[in-house]
This record gives structure tokens, sequence and C-alpha cells, in this order.
DNA sequence: GGTTGCTAATATTTCGAAATTCGGAGCAAT
DNA sequence: ATTGCTCCGAATTTCGAAATATTAGCAACC
């Protein structure tokens, strides 16, 4: 039989899933100040727990730790940006290579259902909104996460989730979103049409594209709302 | 004047630095358990500092945590080894290159002083010790530091930073330390040489022979004591 | 006018005890 | 022998309050 324990989980732990999610989403602004007593009405949990997560969030740069002072929504700048992007595509291409190298019969299924369950959902929450939808999201990053997943690193994963998180934060915040629906869409399906027939130059064109269109829009709308100094 | 407010410190970020510290010179062996009463003792601490440091080392994999079963050091492994030493020598090269384009007056100084610091230590304690010197230690990690500093890039000192940590363990634990001082001092001397000259080309190969040499010697001590299963 | 020094108010850090959870020992039933 | 239970000791997690540190407001001074 498999030793398939599952993690249990602590109020640390859920509690750093949430503040995570929150500091991604933008609920929690860049560069605003997180006091404790405000977090622990937000989250209903004692100090404890909030301090631990407080702190794992600080490894990753998501939220900045100030000894004696207090912690901080990490700020939002346009030279924060350039360096996101230039690290994930080098990394991501990297990565892609090697995964489709090395993937089997069980990762083109996972790259195959990740990419059903992306295409059936709708980017934003409802009619009009501006809002990023959460389940979108959450399918966006694992479509792109299995993609990369073929050969697995330890260490590449981390960083890749680092990235991912820091760069998310710009989609989520800029209003109106900087991102185009139908060319997400025909984007994600080449790529994953490309990954599946294991056509690695074209696969890593695609993702190439994919990523500089996508910074190159919202680097345009960083300008446009004056993010360019810290 | 210069608003130079100088971090204070707390008993959490002290206790990180021991903690750290403890795992990467080995004191604390790979694997092993590290109970909070344990901690307590060894450092004289209450329980929340030591969980806020332990919680900092879990996210770059120095430390494993188990929600409601504690904390453990990392394990070390032949697999693990080969991915972090593959990281670094891409991710290393690529710093050394855009270092060594962008890096002004200040930082050619910071390099030499931090070659010449490097160059007065000796990388053993004593005469017949088999442990390394940890100002030694400090000053390796300084000097490599410095000549990839030239062009400012957060995200790329944390994952060096992450990288390096990771990589320090392996040449900490191992007995005899695989590693030659002579051509190590060789190494480093060549190194500085190229990168205070501005030659790129120069520099990164010798960056990549100095990172292949140190990872064959490990490689193959590794595998003498069986690290090959995890 | 702006700097300095005090005090009050606010926020963060740390502690140890209470609550919870884990993991093994012992035992019974299959 | 293996599985399934319960109980118990040990370890982890969480809380709120006490101890410290920072910040803001205000007064006194150059």
């Amino acid at each position: 039989m498999p030793d398939d324990r599952e993690e249990p989980s602590t109020l640390a732990s859920r509690v750093h899933a949430r503040l995570r999610e929150d500091v991604i989403s933008g609920a929690l602004p860049p560069g605003s100040k997180l006091t404790l007593e405000g977090l622990r009405g937000r989250y209903k949990v004692g100090m404890t727990p909030l301090r631990e997560a407080l702190y794992r969030l600080s490894t990753t740069l998501l939220v900045e730790a100030h000894d004696q002072r207090g912690f901080r929504v990490a700020a939002l700048n346009l030279a924060h940006f350039e360096q996101v992007v230039s690290a994930r595509e080098r990394l991501e291409t990297l990565m892609l290579e090697d995964s489709i190298r090395a993937g089997d019969a069980t990762w083109s299924l996972r790259v195959a259902e990740s990419h059903r369950a992306l295409d059936t959902l709708t980017m934003y929450e409802g009619q009009g909104s501006d809002m990023l939808n959460p389940a979108w999201r959450l399918a966006h990053h694992q479509f792109h996460y299995e993609t990369l997943s073929g050969s697995r690193h330890f260490i590449q994963d981390l960083f890749h989730a680092i990235l991912w998180d820091h760069s998310s934060r710009y989609r989520n915040i800029l209003r109106p979103p900087p991102l185009d629906e139908t060319v997400l869409k025909s984007d994600h399906a080449k790529l994953a049409e490309a990954v599946l027939a294991r056509d690695v130059e074209m696969a890593v064109l695609i993702l190439r594209r994919h990523i500089r269109h996508g910074s190159a829009s919202i680097r345009k709308a960083l300008k446009k709302e004056n993010f360019e100094n810290p």
C-alpha cells in the first residue's frame, strides 16, 4: 500500500496560505503596513501563527520584515518587475526544455488535463468585472506548472514558485487588467499542443513569446500608472 | 546626513542566524530531528523565536517543516547535490557576466578587498584539523558574492544565497574535506585577476572550471560515503 | 524655524502554560 | 503473525499577557 500520509495542517500553515493569497491578489495593497493587531482581527488568530506565517513570506520577499518595527507588504515597481520577468523567461524556457525531454506518459496526462481545466474557466469574475477569477488564477498556475514539471528538480521548482508569485502580483493589481483573454487562450492551446507533441523548439518559442507579450502589456500599464520610481 | 538607521535585532533573528550556521556547518547533522525542547536548551530562548527561525529556514529548504510533527534538518544526497551544482553553474556564470559588465569602480574595490581578505586566511582551523575555518568560509562566500554583485538583481541575489547555503553543506560535512587548499587559492587569484581586468570570457571560464572541479571532488566523496540513495 | 528631549501611546517581541496532537506500547481479536 | 484498538507519555501548537522597543506629540531650547 502506498504511504499516502497527507499533511495535516496547523493554524500557522492555513494563515500562511491565506496571507500569501491576499498579498498576491492585491487584497493587501503593495507597500502597506501589516500590523499584528490588524491581521489578528482579519484572520481571527493569535500572534504566534501570524508571526510564523509572516516570516515565511518574508524569506521569499513577498513581505518585508523589519526587526522591531514589524512587517510590510513588498512594494511593486518597474525595476523589480523587469528583474522578475527576465528571470522567469530564462528559468521557464530552460525548465520546459528539460521537462519535455524527461516527461513520461502520466506527465502528458497531467498537462492535458490541466489545460482542459484551464480552458473551461473564464478569466474574470463576472460580466463586466475587473477582478481576475481566483479559480482561473489557480488553474493558470497549475497548467504552467505542469508543463514544467516533467523533470523533477526541487530547486528549480522552488525558484519557479517564487517567481510566479512575484509575477502574478502585477497581473492582479493593474486595473483595467492588461491581459487579453482571447490571446491568452490561444497561447495556452498552442503551448499545450506543442508540449504534448514533444516539440521542444516550438514549445520554447511559444512560451517565450507568451511571457514577452504578457510582460509588454504589463510594462506599458506600469509606466502609465507611474510605477517607475520606487 | 545619511539615513543610516542600522537594523536592530531580535532574538528571533539572532537565533535564525545561529541555526542557519549550525545547519550549514553540519553541527546539526543532516536529517536529524529538531525538537523544540532540545533547541530551547541549546540556544536558551523561548518557543516563539525558535519557531519563527525554523519556519524561515524551512522556506529555503534547509529545514523541513512537517505540520504537527515538528522540524528536521534537510537530508543530503547525491541527486540533491547534482541539482544544486547545475543550478549554481548556470546562475553564477550568468551573474558574473552581468556583474563584470555593470560593475563600477567601488565594486572593483570590493572585489579586490574581499579577495585580499580571503587570501590571508587559511582553510582549516588548526594544524591537522579536519574542520573548515568558519572565518575562511565567511570570507570565501563574501569573495564569491562580491564578484557577482556588480549588477544588483534582488531576485538573483536571493537565489544565489539559497544555492550557496545548500552547496556549502556538502563542503562542510565530508571528512576528510574534499578540497585542495592550493588549487582553491590559485583559482581564486585567477578569478579575481580576470574579474578586475574585466575579461568576461576568461572570468566565466575560470568560474565554471572552479565549480566543476570542486563539485567533482565532492561527488567522488559522496559516492564513496554512499550518499547515493535518499 | 528647526532641533532636542521628554512622556504618553502604540506596536512588536518574548515568555511559559494550556490545549491539542502524535506515536508507540500493550493487549485483544482475527 | 497481522490488524485494530485504547491509553499514555511526549512533543507540538496556540494563546494572551508581560516585557521591550518604537513612534508621535508636545514643550523647551538654541
